[in-house]
DNA sequence: GATCATCATGAACCACGGTTCATTTTTTGG
DNA sequence: CCAAAAAATGAACCGTGGTTCATGATGATC
């Protein structure tokens, strides 16, 4: 019923490389990459790309899907390694600053963060980073090392804005002011958080 | 010699309606409104457009300078409330929670604020709202409110990445978050902030 | 290796949006 | 009022970029 003849040889090459150099060029150049570069970069013609994908959304969405995984896979290591013994704020930060390097160096990760908070598509890679994240907070949080009412949407909502064009020394200031704050340490600080 | 004539009076009627119409749709539709809509807006023919302006990024250009003249003139009256008496930190505190409705609200603002840490234009407002910004900082710092070494680089930095498209509720999050940081209150935070 | 479904090709299509310019209208100055 | 200059008009131009489709090639099956 579902399955009608298996498909040919040539076109799960070709699927492999169109992934490939969406990924590529969507990482390069962003999502407005024409689709005329993208199937040069493939060694292949338009008309192939929509064989494959009805419309140019949905390519940059499965490659941004991949993105998603990435990010995921990182954020269970981090947690495994809090398994492990490693105090749970350095993963933390660890995780944090290689999604702004990636976020800032990948146009497709940027992308991705914006869908993450607010999509209804339901992912299932969406959804493992999202676990893997809550359980290190709450490890950073039972060490006193985040604050209490800190949540996996607050991390989302941060970093949907992380900065983009900007030169590294902006990026780590970014992330050093976002994990610390304006106010200075000693300052009990506004009724809300 | 700069002195042709003096300019025909519905010539200068037309550039007012031209600006208005230009900082309506922008505000509303972000700077990707096309030509036409500006000039329907205006109850003007798109050639009037090019006469006033020869592009459409200058037309933008110079709505966005309206905005950040406004945003300049907030700055200096929280800057004049300070030096009345009030506490800096109040006066930042509240400047950054109208700056942040502003981008999340106006695109043209949101647009502006891209550009204040970056471009080389030489503007006038842009320096009044950095020496405005400057002594509120230091205000604030002299009260123990705000951390010794902030500066005006750092403000510019995050409110380049303020949320956009999102609920008012998130815009406010974002805020406290930016204020007060990831980090607990009482935990003496990293070396570098 | 013949047949046929599947797949690849790429020129052409189309919508969109910034820009131009020949023509017409309006204002100005005498 | 009447030219002449200045300004307004808007249809047409043009580049860009996503999408389609008639045609030709290729892999799978018997």
């Amino acid at each position: 019923m579902t399955e009608g003849r298996a498909p040919r040889a040539d076109a799960v090459r070709n699927r492999k490389k169109i992934l490939t150099a969406a990924r590529e060029q969507v990482t390069a150049h962003g999502p407005d990459v024409g689709m005329d570069e993208i199937a040069a970069a493939a060694g292949v013609a338009v008309g192939t790309l929509y064989r494959h994908f009805p419309t140019k959304t949905d390519l940059v969405a499965a490659v941004v899907e991949e993105f998603v995984a990435q990010v995921a896979d990182d954020a269970e290591a981090a947690c495994a390694r809090v398994a492990s013994g490693a105090r749970a704020w350095d993963e933390i930060t660890g995780f944090l600053t290689r999604l702004t390097e990636e976020v800032a160096t990948n146009h497709a990760v940027k992308a991705a963060t914006q869908t993450l908070g607010a999509v209804p598509d339901d992912k299932a890679d969406e959804d493992r980073a999202g676990a893997a994240l809550t359980t290190l907070i709450q490890a950073a949080q039972s060490d006193g090392d985040l604050h209490p009412d800190v949540s996996v949407a607050d991390i989302y909502l941060l970093f949907a804005t992380a900065p983009t064009e900007r030169p590294p020394a902006a990026r780590a200031r970014w992330l050093t002011l976002v994990l610390f704050g304006l106010t200075p340490r000693g300052r009990t600080g506004g009724a809300a958080l």
